[in-house]
DNA sequence: CGTCATTACGGAATGCGTAATGATA
DNA sequence: TATCATTACGCATTCCGTAATGACG
């Protein structure tokens, strides 16, 4: 195989036309330059300079070769650049997962603040349960999830992003709407419930079961996705707690009403991450990140 | 610079992710291809491989550097095919010039036998008047000629594809028509001619001028292109001497007659170049070729 | 203590520069 | 005879392979 050295000293021949410029440029003496075109032509197996003792002269074969040693030298020229940028993580590919909800509000000024900071770094998005975040996250599949507790500390840093309260969807003229202050206990008890998935939504599943007595023969159907249960209710098959972020879907036909107790902001998105961070990119987005996003 | 040795061992131990089996691949020890990589990298300026004295990883600068790098090895291995390839004159570009009248018949069956022989060999086409082609073949704009004579047979090396015959072009139910004979001199005599230039088509004209008792006072039209004379004909601005494969221009209104002694076939077509051949395509072309072409 | 990457060291090959040669106008 | 590419030769550098070292399970 011919060498870089071979390629740059027939470039420069090529483009002078002469072996003593040549040389010259690329500072050095006529003889190994010569040398060195004629092994190279030997490796090639073609003639790429006519040379005659008074003028020299591309063959057709050597403009043909003077073309791919172009691409070669800049190949190779901007092959360290983009790993030295990969490295530094100011280039790559940064694969985030988020949930629904979280698609509605703080994803778009997350991505902002990311592209500031990484503008040449490809995102990936995929909108994902906290179940499937944390999977991809273990292996490797995603760099950051925009995902809810609980998680394992051990494996995974994290950032609260924000916390929101619960509320109680309904049906628009439902006779709940005309109450005018926040909803009891014993407002929903004989209400048809659409409640989370204790296995897919486990979060929510948990925190509401936690925090309100519920009635589990009131439940009418059992999801995992809270835009499904939003147009659950909008179809008016029941009631729902959903978080705060859900009045963001822009839903006909659903009205959204404060819980008693459901303002202590109980409901958390974390930034969460695997600690033993590989992608460079991941690495310069927390050290530069303020996690501050209103 | 890295050298391409650096390339291919990093290739090697990033595809088998181990130093010891990737030596072997390369037939060579495992030391120096651990300097190798160690020098790859400090040429990089990145880290390529992560490797734990137990196992072998690529970084993701690593992982893009390893893209570059197939990349570099296979147009390195590409380059000296094309260079060959062109220098054996099996691909490149082959630049003839050819006259308006052959490229009514002899173009045709001719382009076919070159891309018989040269397949690969993209072929350039211009319409050009003899003397454009001289020029061109002397500057090497063109590497073939099909032309008319008279040329310098010192400089070029030539081949005569074929001779025809000179009609006389008149006007449909031009009194001519009803000869039933061949045209004698005396035939057209007080007939208004368009003529060649004996300039820009000294080829026909000297032909012409040789071989028929021309009034210079019928002249009505001088011109330098068949097509320009048989499309005056046939606006009835008179009749004109034209090859015979003027017939082969399917020009309506115009009638082509025999002249006396004109199947002498006088009218001369013939490949011509330049001694001096530089493109390795007509080399080839003219070692294979049977000029043939009936 | 076995595996596997890395450092240490001696020898061969590569490739530079200086000097000489050759060919051409 | 001047110009310019090529060959001749000596020396420094590079880079291989063998041997030794080091780290980790």
């Amino acid at each position: 195989m011919f060498t870089f050295d071979q390629l740059a000293g027939f470039i420069a021949v090529a483009e002078e036309l002469h072996f003593g410029r040549a040389a010259e440029r690329l500072n050095m003496t006529q003889p190994p330059l010569s040398r060195q075109i004629q092994r190279l032509e030997k490796i090639v197996g073609a003639e790429l300079l006519e040379r005659d003792n008074r003028k020299v002269q591309l063959t057709h074969a050597g403009q043909a070769f003077l073309e791919e040693a172009r691409r070669l030298m800049a190949l190779a020229d901007r092959a360290p650049v983009t790993a030295r940028r990969i490295a530094s993580g100011r280039s790559g590919l940064l694969r985030i997962g988020f949930t629904a909800a979280s698609g509605l509000s703080i994803l778009g000024p997350l991505l902002e603040e990311i592209s500031g900071i990484l503008p040449d770094v490809d995102i990936d998005l995929q909108e994902l349960v906290t179940g499937e975040q944390i999977s991809g996250l273990l292996t490797g599949e995603l760099d950051l999830g925009l995902a809810r507790p609980p998680f394992n500390d051990e494996v995974f840093d994290s950032h609260l992003l924000y916390s929101e309260s619960m509320m109680l969807a309904v049906p628009e003229n439902h006779p709940l709407t005309e109450l005018n202050r926040e909803v009891r206990a014993e407002d929903f008890k004989d209400e048809p419930l659409i409640m989370h998935s204790p296995t897919q939504a486990r979060y929510f599943y948990d925190l509401v079961v936690r925090a309100l007595p519920i009635s589990h023969s009131n439940v009418v159907h059992t999801v995992s996705q809270i835009l499904t249960m939003v147009s659950l209710v909008a179809a008016k098959r029941g009631v729902a707690f959903v978080p705060h972020s859900a009045t963001f879907l822009g839903i006909q036909g659903v009205r959204f009403l404060p819980l008693q107790g459901g303002d202590n902001e109980a409901v958390e998105l974390h930034a969460i991450w695997n600690r033993k961070v590989e992608n460079p990119a991941l690495a310069r987005l927390l050290r530069d990140i303020e996690f501050s996003m209103e």
